[in-house]
DNA sequence: ATATAGTCTGGACTATGGTACAGAGTCAAG
DNA sequence: CTTGACTCTGTACCATAGTCCAGACTATAT
């Protein structure tokens, strides 16, 4: 209902600076909206469902690139909703590997944080020690 | 038992590239090592030990910053093992709260995925209104 | 002696995702 | 009509963690 807007009333609308909005357009996000004769940007509605896409897509932690790739499936009328469905089944996978990963690391910073019992000079902290030894394990 | 050696074979030692090693001498993680007459970098044993260090902190998720932290704390007399165990406790939580973040990801976009039967035009998939939807959850 | 391999410095460049100006022009309210 | 808020372009800059290059010099083996 809200016909055309500024540049500032998007970033309002879709908490999503100036700065940023623009940054989005050169990366080829966002589409070039239409200009007013003084040059000033004019978006619609439509401008804001691309930048909640986008908001969304960053909050599910696809990079910007993964979105771009998203957005143009959207339009492009040769591929389908299972092209959309094989992407996100690759991201939970990846999402998945990180886990897995972060979870060896808490694991071994666990283990490490064990062996130590706070108490003494650095110089026999247990923690620098297994830093700095060579051997694995 | 090596005596000294040229940045070559440090590398080659520690797994870590002549690029990396000069660039982490640059930020500070590694003191400047000796100089031969030709002014070719000499090392000796505790070069490595310092890069193993670096590199198994690298491993387990510490930013090169919190590395030089921890590199400092070693040779600090007035620190103690206290503050080690301090930071690697730390990090504990902040490696458990990106798996949380990244767990609550994973549940979303499986939800996105089991929305989405794969079929038909991208115009009707679920997961792309999803987000493009602006209400929230 | 010479060929090949290694090393030196300094700076540019990569990718990611923005942020921060300066200096000029424009819009809207009083 | 003036004032303050807004927007424009272009460029530089931030952090992170490197990577690569040119052009010069050095080390080592044969």
């Amino acid at each position: 209902m809200s016909g055309t807007f500024s540049i500032g009333r998007l970033a309002k609308r879709t908490q999503v600076s100036i700065e940023t909005i623009r940054f989005y357009e050169r990366k080829g996000l966002l589409p070039e909206p239409e200009r007013r004769a003084s040059g000033y940007r004019q978006y619609n509605d439509n401008a804001v469902g691309r930048l909640v896409f986008i908001r969304h897509g960053k909050e599910l932690g696809f990079s910007l690139a993964e979105i771009s790739d998203l957005l143009t499936l959207r339009v492009d009328p040769h591929t389908t909703c299972a092209d959309v469905k094989l992407r996100t089944d690759t991201k939970i996978s990846s999402v998945r590997e990180k886990v897995r990963s972060l979870q060896k690391i808490e694991q071994a910073l666990i283990n490490l944080s064990a062996a130590c019992r706070g108490l003494g000079p650095t110089s026999e902290c247990p923690i620098l020690e297994a830093l700095e030894t060579v051997g694995e394990a």
